[in-house]
RNA sequence: GCCGCCGUAGCUCAAUUGGCAGAGCGCCCGCCUGUUAAGCGGAUGGUUCCAGGUUCAAGUCCUGGCGGCGGCGCCA
């Protein structure tokens, strides 16, 4: 089996070694080939000599097709004309599994690159964006343990929505109509009784026939509970795992973080404290610039876009007109046409990142919530029965793992960061 | 849901006012011992998305449909 990876070969100069990988790019020169091998390390070239490794294993080797398996044997050498600075002198070549003629070139377009969404996985740019998520998911749980929260396990087949407006997907349960989850967060709730600090890293369905760059139909989201967090807990909270995370790709894999598209230093600077306007200052703020909503309004792509294009880091828009959010939210005593929550805006457009509050706890408040937004309380019985048996003030939030790392790697689409996306156009493959 | 754009060779795209269906790349064949998406020569390759219509003649114009992309709205 498989033994040695490319990443390995730069501290092997010298020594003779046996290399599996795919056939990533291939360019003859008569009697001598060179081969760009690649594996889920990197890439390296392997050079082919007629006279160095014998007529037979020339041939199968000049026979070899793109994205075919094989196996060299040779030497590993340092030579300033090969890509990377080192290369392989191939003694010995073997064919494992000869590809057919791959689909898929340089210059091929969108819409054939997603029907072939199996075989573009392969690209470099895909395989380090996968990367890249496998590491910020790596260090938003490192963070959540060192705070000593408890990862959950939620439910993804779900009986009735929480975010009020947005639809859900429905599917046949034994006769009964049941939903695909579009978040954990009532659940949450039920267990921060118990667990006290939790979050849960889930998918999550929203059947809108949205067509924009930061929305898929299923996304990973990741939330958080916590009871005895206010509000302001509750931001902070966020503002510290986003910088931390940021940290910590930077430190670990500034270079990754580069080829795609982003200086690790931004990273870096995005420290505590994130900007903070409440929705108030926001709307102050789009009449400076021209825009002009009326109170009430949800902030739309371009009142998003204007209050973050300049921005270095985060901008928190919290405090909002309680008829713009969902029924659960803590109502803020001060003054009850506001709630006490806050949305996270990614700099330079990246859309938002996190919705979070504070809960109502209270059972009267909440039943009276549910009835003036005209809701069905018997759809959510359990959810109110938490309040009567020793209620917590609890706090929580919610974030699109793929919006942050597309943010993060200043990507165009969401679809990138994902390995098969599913959009109202497309569930195949 | 609304608005816009696109659909021609395996891929990326041309095709003048409606007048013979083209190029580059890839595949295949040949040459080439230092290439970096190598280069050079040759050959192959077509249901112009589908169905109607107008016309002597439709890739091009008209009607309807299908598919995709972009933008807005909705949302994380």
């Amino acid at each position: 089996m498989k033994k040695l990876y490319i990443q390995g070969l730069k501290n092997k100069i010298g020594q003779t070694v046996e290399l599996t990988a795919w056939v990533h790019r291939k360019r003859t020169h008569g009697s001598l080939l060179f081969l760009v091998l690649r594996d889920s390390s990197g890439t390296v070239q392997a050079s082919i000599k007629k006279d160095q490794c014998g007529e037979e294993p020339f041939n199968n080797a000049c026979a070899v097709t793109l994205e075919s398996i094989v196996t060299v044997k040779g030497v590993v050498v340092e030579d300033r004309r090969a890509p990377a600075g080192i290369e392989i002198r191939v003694s010995n070549f073997n064919s494992l599994s000869l590809s057919e003629e791959f689909p898929l070139q340089e210059d091929t377009g969108l819409e054939v690159l997603l029907d072939h969404r199996h075989l573009h996985l392969r690209s470099i740019r895909l395989t380090n964006i996968m990367k890249a998520r496998h590491y910020l998911l790596q260090y938003l749980r490192e963070f959540f343990i060192k705070d000593t929260f408890w990862e959950v396990y939620p439910p993804i087949l779900t009986v009735a929505g929480c975010e009020g407006g947005s639809t859900l997907f429905s599917l046949d349960y034994y006769g009964d109509t049941v939903y695909l989850s579009q978040s954990a967060q009532l659940y949450l709730e039920a267990l921060i009784l118990s667990l006290e600090k939790v979050y849960a890293f889930t998918p999550s369905f929203r059947a809108e026939k949205s067509r924009t760059p930061k929305h898929v139909t299923e996304y990973w989201h990741l939330e958080q509970e916590a009871s005895f967090y206010d509000n302001e807990d509750n931001m902070t909270f966020q503002e510290n795992m986003i910088s931390y995370v940021c940290q910590r790709m930077a430190d670990q894999h500034g270079d990754l973080v580069r080829e795609l598209g982003r200086d690790p230093d931004y990273l870096k600077n995005v420290k505590p404290p994130f900007y903070r306007v409440t929705y108030d200052e926001a709307l102050e703020r789009l009449a400076d610039a021209g825009i002009e909503k009326e109170w009430g309004d949800d902030l739309g792509t371009e009142d998003e876009f204007a209050l973050t294009e300049e921005l270095d880091k985060p901008l928190f828009v919290w405090r909002w007109p309680k008829t713009a959010k969902p029924f659960y939210m803590k109502l803020d005593p001060q003054n009850e046409e506001y709630v006490l929550n806050d949305d996270l805006l990614a700099p330079e457009g990246h859309s938002e990142l996190i919705g979070g509050s504070q809960r109502i706890h209270d059972y009267d408040e909440l039943v009276q919530r549910i009835e003036e937004e005209h809701m069905d309380p018997a759809a959510y019985q359990w959810y109110i029965d938490l309040r009567k048996y020793g209620s917590a003030p609890h706090s929580g939030f919610g974030l699109g793992t793929e919006r942050l790392l597309k943010w993060m790697l200043n990507l165009e689409h969401i679809r990138d960061v994902i390995p098969f996306p599913r959009t109202p156009r497309r569930y195949y493959p």
